[in-house]
DNA sequence: CGTACTATTGAGCGCTCTCAAAACCAGTGG
DNA sequence: CCACTGGTTTTGAGAGCGCTCAATAGTACG
């Protein structure tokens, strides 16, 4: 992708494919040394299976992991058995940025569905980054991403609809199965509808209502956790039609 | 603060009140000579004023930007001269690790009041922290605290009401001005209630009722932009009560 | 002292939540 | 195979919070 010519790309994918570190490796110019070395550190994926926990909200922050398969939930439980949903891990995606700074996990991540998980521990990656600038970089643009991917959320939770908000989460998922190479118009939910609503800050009734009506105007098919985008461009007009009609405060 | 023997606190407050380089120095064991090298690449701060740009949507991202004295607001334009506010920066708090990843700034960044803001050419940043192990990991930690920032923040706008929202906006305020020493209870918002809805995803309207509200309560004293902190107690568990009242669900 | 802007206050409406019930699904055991 | 049970999803009706629209008051600046 960028400047890569150290190595082609079709070589750190494979070798990518070994170390799992998805995200880690990929757009980046490391050399074959580097990625074994990489890959010398990564502890190798076990199965988990639905309800599973990577780490629970108060332990102390040791690894970062990186979904193979499947998908993790994060969340921060608060009392009662009340919880806020941060977010949904899909394949690829690495879990854990937040608790680099206070060394403690701030939020539970809960396997939603059977996965594959790679646990990378973090001191080694530190040390590692140390060494080979490019993984220094790659690791600052993997967490420069997660500001933006936080921002975006920000701005969809702040200003949206219910309806623009389901429209953006759909699309977002879309999105991002369409990086993993697979489906971004056919795919499965691993979440329950209340973990969506929870997400997006919805009751469930609404979500479930939303469900209906986008079928109802012919934007996409659903069937229980199956979900088919059929027109996207309708779906992205409704995300962006927010940013421009309302909300248009002129601000000095 | 942390185990920063290497040089006492002191000594490394006042390098960094030269450097201006706020948070990232401040709880870490760097050198003198660290911190030398630290200073040698910062662009020393001439004055900004109301209405000054450090950058813009759209332009190429060359620098971090660190807030010495005053305040900065970042937001996304949209067209038709809508906007969304992202943040406000106080002392102390550095502007522009989103665009790390891209290499564009997807928002732009305005100066609210008369300021004196550091810019940190980001490449140098990179390279000297790829010399100095310590300034990589506080690199990694200030990413890592405005990944939690951001998180803690989509709780607020996902969950939260429109007086929960005020509330948590003021104790932000406090909390992040009594880290740089200054009065937690009396303090000047220097942006307008506008930019404060907006950027709580609250009408004018809303938020001017609860200023009003909050007042008659005598939870705080408000004139203008001065805002004095009566209560804190009571701002606290209008937060807090939200966590524990409202959206107790129960997922699986 | 006017002009433009920002902030406040009031009245009415709409979106989304809450409460309630029915439909649906998956797993278990008779 | 079917009834039973716990869970999830769907659907309906009503209420409340916060938005919109509109008007007034206060403030800064020339």
């Amino acid at each position: 992708m960028t400047e890569s010519k150290v190595i082609s790309f079709e070589t750190i994918r494979v070798a990518c494919r070994n170390c799992t570190l998805g995200a880690l490796c990929l757009p980046m110019g490391l050399t074959p040394d580097d990625v074994e070395r990489l890959d010398d550190i990564v502890k190798r994926a076990r199965p988990l299976h639905r309800g599973d926990f990577l780490f629970r909200n108060g332990q102390s922050f040791r690894s970062l992991y990186v979904v193979k398969t499947g998908s993790v939930k994060t969340y921060t439980p608060s009392e009662e058995g009340g919880e806020q949903v941060l977010g949904f891990h899909l394949p690829g995606e690495i879990i854990g940025l937040d608790a680099i700074d206070k060394e403690v996990h701030a939020c539970s991540a809960k396997v939603l569905e059977t996965s594959a998980i790679c646990e990378v521990p973090f001191s080694r990656l530190e040390e590692l980054s140390n060494r080979i600038p490019s993984l220094q970089h790659q690791m600052y643009r993997l967490l420069s991403k997660e500001i933006s991917h936080d921002t975006e959320l920000l701005l969809v939770l702040g200003k949206k609809s219910a309806e623009e908000r389901l429209a953006a989460f759909l699309l977002s998922m879309s999105k991002r199965l369409r990086q993993r190479g697979l489906s971004p118009t056919d795919f499965y939910l691993s979440m329950s509808r209340h973990e969506i609503g929870n997400y997006l800050g919805l009751a469930v009734e609404t979500v479930s209502r939303l469900f209906t009506r986008f079928q109802d105007e012919g934007l996409l098919k659903v069937d229980r956790k199956h979900v088919e985008l059929i027109d996207m461009e309708a779906l992205e007009a409704i995300v962006v039609r927010a940013t421009a009609d309302n909300h248009q405060q002129h601000l000095t």
